[in-house]
Parts: structure tokens; sequence; C-alpha cells
DNA sequence: GTCTATAAGTCGATAGAC
DNA sequence: GTCTATCGACTTATAGAC
């Protein structure tokens, strides 16, 4: 089975590498080609050393995986806390809600690639690995369930939303995007308005409601 | 590096497995562990027969993967199609699009181990899998296409929306259920109604639009 | 901090008996 | 239609030179 597919394995070299670089070129990879297709001795050669000196930095594969996965989640976690508290105190619901979307986005198909391979392969990595980065993710999640529950306090949400499945529906939408979204065809920002005028208002023309 | 897991490996045996039985069992086991931990050997066992003996009925691992993703888009298409056609000839948009919600969830969620196997694994193989799929997947999303223009055209559909991105959005926030939907906490049907709502009326409490 | 060399295991796939 | 036995390639990880 010819799992390598077409992938381009350019070495950079360049300098010593050391521990930032390996996590680099590895999270690279693993949002570019998921979790299977990348062993050690792929990103030893494009971080442009040998496989066996990966293990000087790291003490496994799976502790590789892990920091890439909790950097990750932090990434996406520090934009959004950031964009959500530097609103104006008299923010609307709607304005902030539509800041904490863009920003989860943003870090997800623009900043990160910690964040987008996070979302690629969480999915595919051995489950003690996925145990390990469970904290992380609560947190985030957590902030989540913060603001959205403050929101609801507030009146501005529909009273009958449940606040931990309205942020299941919301986060697993918003990284569904990294399946598709290509940069070329339109800017993030303006997908972030598109999925927020669509959680905000609905996607049918209003006659009645 | 344990990628085995805490992976329950019961043999079932009873009679001759086939064809038939092989694809069953290795649908299960995508669906639940994904594609890079799921060996032939452990398909094998599972089924109740030697690795060796699967060679009797496909040529190729990326075979049965390829046959269980057809099949896997094909069964949620059937699905989606019936419940839309069988609709009353003067039904609304939205019952309309109620429907269609419904019948992708139950497929995937309920009915389907190849749909479900389908969503879950279809990131995580070889590329040239991928491209074999594509036409059968790509009729699928041209019903939804088609449902949509269908709506937009009546009138239905805020003049705004863009059906291919629309289509995205709502397909991507379907199948991305499959990570976290538990039956025990909910039926299908009602997590059907909660996303229906959310893009028919969007989240917010109505005050001005 | 990076190298070479290799151990120990798993994988997909094949050949031939029954 | 299923079995046994095995090949060759690939993987993570280790040991020790430089």
């Amino acid at each position: 089975m010819s799992n390598l597919e077409t992938n381009q394995v350019t070495q950079q070299a360049r300098g010593p590498v050391g521990r930032e670089g390996v996590l680099d070129v590895a999270a690279r990879l693993f949002r570019e080609q998921g979790y299977g297709s990348v062993s050690l001795r792929k990103i030893a050669q494009v971080a442009g050393i040998k496989a066996g000196s990966i293990y000087y930095h790291f003490g496994s594969k799976d502790e590789i995986v892990l920091s890439i996965l909790d950097t990750g989640i932090m990434a996406v976690h520090d934009e959004m806390r950031l964009a959500v508290s530097s609103q104006a105190s008299d923010a609307s619901a709607e304005v902030i809600l539509r800041a904490a979307i863009t920003a989860h986005l943003r870090a997800l198909l623009d900043v990160s690639d910690y964040s987008s391979a996070n979302v690629r392969i969480f999915g595919q990595v051995p489950q003690s690995v996925r145990d390990a980065n469970l904290p992380t993710r609560r947190s985030y999640e957590a902030e989540w369930d913060s603001l959205l529950a403050r929101l609801k306090a507030n009146g501005a949400l529909k009273q009958d939303v449940d606040v931990r499945h309205l942020r299941l529906m919301l986060i697993g939408a918003l990284n569904a995007t990294l399946e598709w979204f290509d940069p070329k065809r339109g800017s993030v920002e303006a997908l972030a308005k598109n999925y927020a005028d669509v959680f905000v208002h609905g996607i049918l023309e209003k006659q009645d409601n």
C-alpha cells in the first residue's frame, strides 16, 4: 500500500534544528498529511536531521504529538479569549459572538499549524494521547461555555438553547471548515461573517418569525 | 507505541464469512477505531478467519476501504433522497429542510456503519482511495445543491446565501456530530430538531431583525 | 546535538496445501 | 473458501561513536 502519496518531502537544513524546529515541522506535516502517514523518519528528513536524533529532544513520538495537540488548543484558546476580552464593555451579544467565531477560525485557518494539526489528527492518535490532551481541551470548552452562558443570562440567547450542545455544534461546524476552506476562494474574515450570519439569523427568508 | 488501545477484539465465527461479512466487520472497526489502527489481521480476527483468507475476496486493503467509502455515501444519499421525495408536494421549505437534515443524521448516527465509517476515515485513507471515492461523493453533494437551489429559487432561502457554501457548512456541521453524539444523552430526532432550529431561526433572541 | 547501526515489532501481500 | 508460512518493507526506539 502506498501511503506515502504525492508528498513533497523537501528538506530545509539551515543551522541547528532543536526541539522547536522539530515541532514546527511535525505540526505542519501532521496538518497536511494526517497522523498515520507521518513517520519520525519523514519529520527528521524534512527538518534536515536523521531520525535517531529526534530522541535527543523527545522521549517518544507520543510526546511530540501531545506537545503539538496541547499547543494547538492553547493557541486557539488565547486567540479567542483575547478577541472577546478586547470588546467594549457595552458590546452587544452579536458583536461578541462574531468576534469569538472570527478568532477561532483565524487561529484554525490562518495563524497556527498547531491548531489545525490538532483538529486534523486528534481523532487519529492513540487513545492515551487523546486522554492526555483532554484537560487542555476542557479548558477551552469551558471558555466557550462561560461565554455562551453569559450571553444566555443576559437574555441575548434564546432561553431554550442548551449551552453545552450549542458549543459542540458551533465548534464542530467551525472545525469542519478545515476540510474544504481554500484561501484562494475567499478570506477567513468573509467566511467568519457567513458563519456568524447563519448562527445569528438562520438561513430562511423571514416571513412570520 | 501502543496503537492497539483498549479495543475489544472479540471474534464472532459462526458459519461462512464471505465478502459481505468481511466488509461489515471492517466498516464497524473503521468507525470505532479509525483507519490507521485497523489492520487486515485485526479485521480477520474479528471476522473469525485468518488474514490471508481476506485476499480470496479482495485484491488489496484499498479495495476494501473504497468499497466501504462508496457504500457509506450511497446509504446516506438514499436516505436523504427518499426523505425529501416523500414530502407532500406543497410542503414548506422548512419542512423539507428538516426532513433532509434528519435523514442525514439518522444514516450517520443510527443506521449505517458504512456512512459513519466514511465520515470518520475519509481524511485518513491514501489519496488514491479518496480520489476513487470522489464521484460518489460529488453525486451526493449535487443532490444537496439541487435541493438548496430549488429552495432558493422559491424565495424560501435568503437570496444572498451561496448554495455551495451553505451545503459545505451544513454537511460539515452535521458530520461533526459523529465525534460527540451519545445516544444515551438524547435521540437522533431531538438532535436533528436542534440543528434545524439553529439553521432556520438562528440562536439569538429576536429583537430587531 | 547529531550521527550510524541495529534491534524488535507490525504491516500488506503472496504462494501453495487442503 | 480458508488455512499455514513467509517475504520484504516499514515503523518506533535504543546504543554508542563523534
